[in-house]
DNA sequence: TAGATTGTTAATCGATTAACAATC
DNA sequence: TAGATTGTTAATCGATTAACAATC
């Protein structure tokens, strides 16, 4: 029941994908599904998907491969969105008003139970019938809501004093939307969203796209000029 | 001047993390910093530090460290933010508009050229300059701004037919919002920016730091008791 | 039973860390 | 020059893939 010895943060990645696309199996009305198979679908190797899930046990049946409502209800539970979460968001800026608009968090069990904001002209408004509250009322809306997790979508400047004041409200995560690291103690988790860092990766990507582009038209070129002259000669 | 071989995904990831430490470095007017300073301040070892930056070539000096704003523009052209990319961002909702509005992105060469949207009560309306299209145009408009890059902001059922249209329009890369995987030629390069995964990973980290807190607990009174009962004995 | 496919061990590959010679 | 710190090679560690015996 309890997860075992200490699990690889690169399978734990992985999970929620494996979860998407048995979510998906489930819509197309498929019952089972087989390590290859979904190995194809999700171009993974297969090795990798039974290695991956037996770090939490024995989900499949040699010669059946694996039942997909069983396996989702499975990967629900090791991530613990079978559970109830109850979260604020800190900033109801577009952000925080993107993430409070997306229904499906819902249904994986994270209640937003409040929105929190600085801005006097936001204070008062309400967002899928949640009230945008002032930042004042922070320490005790969190207690008596018994809030785990706040979301920060507010600007890095602000950030690590309101991280400080999570935690000392005794909040269990924050998920940083903030263009910053945060330093809290080691039993508070944070899981970072930093758009500015991926954008920075695909702008990367694209220009060694090119690079490489570049080249091989280069290479080509080089080799139809040889062969143009071998003709002449 | 050209990336040599292939960089491994894990150092490119690091990349922006780097490039932030610079920054913040130059505006606390720091003007070296040895690769154990940078260590101590990232809690990354300065090993590592090294070697991440020697896949591009020796930016530092022995005896003296690293140059802060050399490296932090070295950094910049190797991710290719030196550049313009021109951007244009399709889904006009909370996610598309707080996209639009981090000027930061401009900062870092990334115009945002135009917004779309099917939604006929947003076309027209203007965010931070932009004015937000009916997706009919689209081909039209990125073959006309010589744009490079799509953000992707809307839903996933719709994802993957307006993906198509990018790549037929030779769109360069995809920074996709939307929570599916989308299937692309090989050198176009998607960017994904999943979520409701990330929220996920941090429900499982919640999760199993509460199922150690609760194990050391038991612990802790396992031991409290075996003493109380050898004073008894 | 025979065929299929998992669970799991072993082999390979890649990434991180340690160590130190080169050199500023 | 002596001290500091990089660049780089070697050692370690961890993650992925391959292989196959177990078993449904």
């Amino acid at each position: 029941m309890a997860d075992q010895r200490q699990i690889s943060k690169a399978v734990i990645a992985r999970l929620p994908r494996y979860y998407r696309y048995l979510g998906e199996l489930m819509e197309e009305g498929i019952e089972r599904i087989s390590s290859n198979e979904l190995s194809a679908r999700m171009k993974v190797t297969a090795s990798q998907i039974r290695q991956d899930l037996n770090n939490f046990g024995g989900f499949g049946q040699q010669g059946y491969g694996y039942n997909v409502k069983y396996l989702y209800t499975e990967i629900a539970r090791i991530l613990g969105i079978d559970r109830q979460h109850n979260l604020i968001i800190i900033g109801a800026g577009n952000l925080g008003q993107a993430i409070a608009n997306y229904t499906n968090f819902e249904k994986r069990g994270f209640m937003i139970k409040g929105m929190f904001d600085i801005n006097p002209r936001l204070i008062g408004l309400v967002v899928r019938g949640v009230e945008i509250r002032g930042i004042d009322d922070l320490e005790q809306f969190i207690v008596e809501n018994e809030v785990q997790i706040a979301a920060l979508t507010i600007p890095k400047s602000k950030a690590p004093e309101i991280a400080d004041r999570l935690v000392k409200a005794g909040i269990k995560a924050i998920w940083n939307f903030a263009h910053t690291d945060l330093n809290v103690p080691d039993d508070v988790v944070v899981e970072n969203v930093h758009l500015s860092e991926s954008l920075m990766r695909l702008s990367y990507r694209v220009c060694s796209m090119q690079d490489e582009r570049e080249r091989k038209a280069k290479e080509k070129l080089a080799k139809e000029n040889a062969k143009m002259h071998g003709q002449e000669a």
